[in-house]
DNA sequence: ACCCCGATCGTA
DNA sequence: ACGATCGGGGTT
């Protein structure tokens, strides 16, 4: 049984469409909760008009602003959470918006992005959060993991976003096949 | 102060 | 197909 390993700031201070097939197969933990990443969707910069970053820096999209491996937790429909990781170098607002996870148990529950913010308890509280161990004293409950040893890269298909009204002509949505 | 809209989900 | 539900952001 290999150990998980928090993923480094180097993992997500990549070109964002990389880091999102690359998250797949990965592990989200939160707290005591740990499931495999099988739905992922990529938010772009400025041009992106489906990004939240796209008219520019606000509160809400400030942290897309920021440095890679910052968690962007933002309510959506009134009711729900979504989980974004940040990702490219500090400045160029972008992020991966995990969509899904496969748990052993609970797989039904976490199979969208509200639903999974919904079981795994994440909310804004959550927002702002470094996900990674580059530094001693950020280490905390809410991050991305690898197993020692996974080396084969899972099998995956491309599509449009779920969910935009903008933006529908990238194939920014990447699935486990 | 007001209005519109949204990276969703459950129910019909 | 539609309603729930409310914060963000732009406009008056």
């Amino acid at each position: 049984m290999h150990k998980l390993q928090k993923l480094p700031r180097s993992f997500f201070n990549r070109p964002t469409l990389d880091v999102s097939r690359d998250m797949l197969g990965k592990y989200l933990v939160c707290g005591d909760k740990v499931g495999v990443i099988n739905e992922v969707e990529a938010y772009i910069g400025q041009d992106d008009p489906a990004c939240h970053a796209a008219k520019g820096l606000t509160k809400r999209n400030e942290v897309m602003f920021g440095p890679a491996g910052i968690s962007y937790v933002y309510m959506i429909y009134g009711m729900y959470h979504c989980l974004n990781v940040v990702t490219e170098e500090d400045g160029f607002p972008a992020a991966v918006l995990i969509r899904g996870v496969v748990m052993d148990d609970a797989c039904a529950k976490t199979d969208g992005p509200g639903k999974l913010c919904r079981h795994f308890e994440i909310t804004k509280e959550h927002n702002n959060l470094d996900m990674t161990a580059d530094f001693a004293g950020s280490s905390q409950g809410l991050y991305i993991a690898e197993k020692a040893g996974d080396s084969v890269a899972p099998e995956y298909k491309a599509t449009p976003r779920i969910g935009i009204s903008k933006g529908q002509d990238k194939l920014w949505r990447f699935v486990i096949c």
